[in-house]
RNA sequence: GGGGGUAUAGCUCAGUUGGAUAGAGCAACGGCCUUCUAAGCCGUGGGUCGAGGGUUCGAAUCCUUCUACCCCCGCCA
């Protein structure tokens, strides 16, 4: 519609140009926008206003102009002069409700775009290592990241979601050491208790779960315990698998899941570490000093130089990053997301520059990154630090189990990443009406509920009856509505282009909002059947893009409350 | 000291990429269930958009200088 309307501008100012009222040189582009207030009309254009200079005319003078040179159109009903001098488009009512003609056809479609074409498109998230249950933080990435692949995937891009960890640094020593204390009966406070280890009590499982010789099934690994509390490499392998696992539940429960489980060992043992290195020193961007072997990331936009090989030998975690991504790029991947946690924000300029460096013609912006900064939590007015080393922080299962997958997912990802965000857990678990995704996923059951009491009263009803009568959706309410259900694929495109899942859940917001406020000002099924089926068909609509866009967020669609 | 983030109603947050009179929810107050689910609706009050300067027809939005809070700044990941 935007693009017809400024077809129609194109050509008047075209006209103007002709008849010598408009300078032949200039070419403006044409911005069309959606009005907040009806008395707007449904779009606007701001044309007379950024043209008013060059033409040397006063912005309201123009607009006048230009909305005489408007070449006729079926779907404009009428112009109008506003304001400073915006143009004011009032859409005939036919083409405002052709929109639930759309939506009814194109079903869980809607919204749906080609924008993609296909493309190869790969969002890593999560990533967390294998030393413990997921936590709140991981739980926001998880949303976030999961309902950025579901938007990806919505609009035409071919998307793999990955999960990268490392099942062999320091911290897993760390935490076999951990579980084999806990094995030989050591408690985090007994003097022998290996220093800097996991203490929390899901280390006590992991042990008596490998003495007891249980098989642990995770998606990326199966072992089985080889009870031996001295056999410190079946013990790590038993732990990584556990904790795999564990994290694969909490996953699972909140309806996520990976394409791909990808290890940083397997850097080291596919020699693609080493060649990086060579690369990197090849290409002359390194220095040695004090033993070490440094990238010169300064040349690149980082404010200083970083440790590649440490004096002892060893590589730092930066190398192993930088193998990975460029792993990455050879895969393909036109785009590549990371959803990390804002404390990881340092890593982006330096892994940029480490990629500039290789010289493979990897463009600078490449990967992208989407940061989210730290969740609160709170219970009894009081923060729960979240200490991994301490075991004292909340999960993500707690929060599934207490407050339910829904509002939880909900929660996480419908405000924008860069929020602070306070989970309140008192009033997660209070079954008040704070939680607005009960508020969205009532619309939807409040037509669903309608649906089946027209079945009860033995009515019936079928799209093309609804379609047909269309004509009788006169309301102002019923205007606001349509309009609003016009804006999805637009939410949609925006929010999987700027990767902000947390825009369709305002949409969401506004959507049931609409439809609450429509519901209790009409009644849907009237006696007038024409007017019952129209009202119908505009209801379902409403149905489908709440569907839709609660899928997005990976929230579900209740038919009933 | 350097880098990043944030600052909008009492509280939690939106704000359509620079548009018209800045919006929701919660909290407060007042109304609406003999009629499709009241997890709902309607109404009232509540704001120097952190502060100053700049850019222009027009700024919560862009630039700049401050202030406050959070995160990062290791040859840890």
């Amino acid at each position: 519609m935007k693009q017809e309307l400024s077809a129609l501008i194109q050509q008047a100012l075209d006209a103007l140009k002709a008849q010598g009222v408009l300078p032949a040189d200039i070419s403006p582009t044409i911005q069309i926008d959606r009005t907040r207030d009806p008395s707007h009309g449904d779009l606007a254009s701001n044309v007379a206003l950024t043209l008013a200079k060059a033409a040397g005319k006063n912005p309201r003078e123009l607009a006048a102009l230009i909305c005489q040179a408007l070449p006729e159109a079926t779907f404009v009903k009428s112009t109008d002069v506003a304001g400073p001098g915006f143009i004011n488009f009032f859409l005939s009512e036919a083409s405002s409700q052709a929109v639930v003609q759309r939506i009814l056809e194109q079903g869980e479609r809607f919204g749906c775009s080609d924008e993609g074409k296909g493309r190869k498109v790969q969002v890593e998230f999560v990533s967390a290592n294998p030393t413990g249950p997921l936590h709140v933080g991981h739980g926001r990435g998880a949303a976030v990241g999961d309902s950025l692949c579901r938007l990806l995937a919505a609009t035409g891009w071919d998307v793999s979601s990955e999960f990268y960890y490392n099942d062999a640094g320091a911290q897993i020593s760390n935490l076999a050491l951990s579980v084999q204390a806990r094995c030989k009966g050591l408690g985090p406070d007994d003097a022998s208790w290996p220093e800097d280890g996991y203490r929390g009590d899901y280390i006590k499982d992991v042990a008596s779960a490998y003495m007891a010789g249980e098989k642990i099934d995770a998606e990326d690994r199966h072992v089985t315990g080889a009870a031996d509390a001295d056999d410190l490499d079946a013990i790590r392998d038993f732990s990584v698998a556990y904790l795999r696992r564990e994290q694969d539940l909490d996953l699972k429960a909140f309806d996520v899941h990976f394409d791909v489980y990808f290890l940083e060992s397997s850097l080291y043992e596919s020699g693609a570490v080493e060649q990086t290195v060579d690369t990197l020193i090849a290409n002359g961007h390194t220095f040695e000093q004090e033993g070490a072997l440094w990238l010169r990331t300064t040349d690149f936009g980082d404010d200083k130089d970083r440790v590649m090989r440490k004096r002892e030998g060893g590589y730092t975690y930066f190398l192993p990053d930088v193998a990975y991504h460029q792993n990455k790029w050879q895969r393909g991947f036109a785009r590549v997301i990371n959803e990390q946690g804002a404390d990881h924000h340092s890593t982006v300029t330096r892994v940029r520059a480490g990629l500039q460096a290789l010289d493979a013609g990897i463009p600078e912006g490449w990967p992208e990154y989407v940061l989210h900064q730290m969740v609160m939590v709170m219970r009894s007015g009081q923060e729960v630090k979240l200490s991994k080393r301490a075991g004292s922080y909340v999960t993500l299962r707690d929060l599934i189990d207490e407050v339910g997958r829904d509002a939880t997912r909900y929660f996480l990802v419908a405000r924008g990443p860069g929020s602070q965000i306070t989970f309140d857990i008192d009033l997660a678990l209070s079954q008040s009406n704070d939680n607005p995704v009960y508020y969205i996923q009532y619309a939807h059951a409040r037509v669903c509920s309608v649906l089946r009491k027209l079945e009860e009263a033995g009515g019936q009803w079928q799209a093309a009856d609804g379609l047909a009568q269309l004509d009788r959706l006169g309301e102002e309410h019923e205007a606001a509505l349509l309009k609003q259900l016009d804006k999805y694929p637009e939410v949609v495109a925006n929010a999987a282009r700027n990767s902000e899942p947390h825009t369709v859940a305002t949409y969401l917001r506004e959507l049931a909002g609409d439809f609450h406020t429509y519901y209790n000002a009409h009644k849907v099924l009237e006696d007038d059947t024409a007017l019952r089926d129209a009202r119908l068909a505009l209801s379902v609509a409403v149905k489908q893009v709440i569907a839709n866009g609660l899928a997005l967020l990976g929230v579900s669609a209740p038919e009933s409350m």
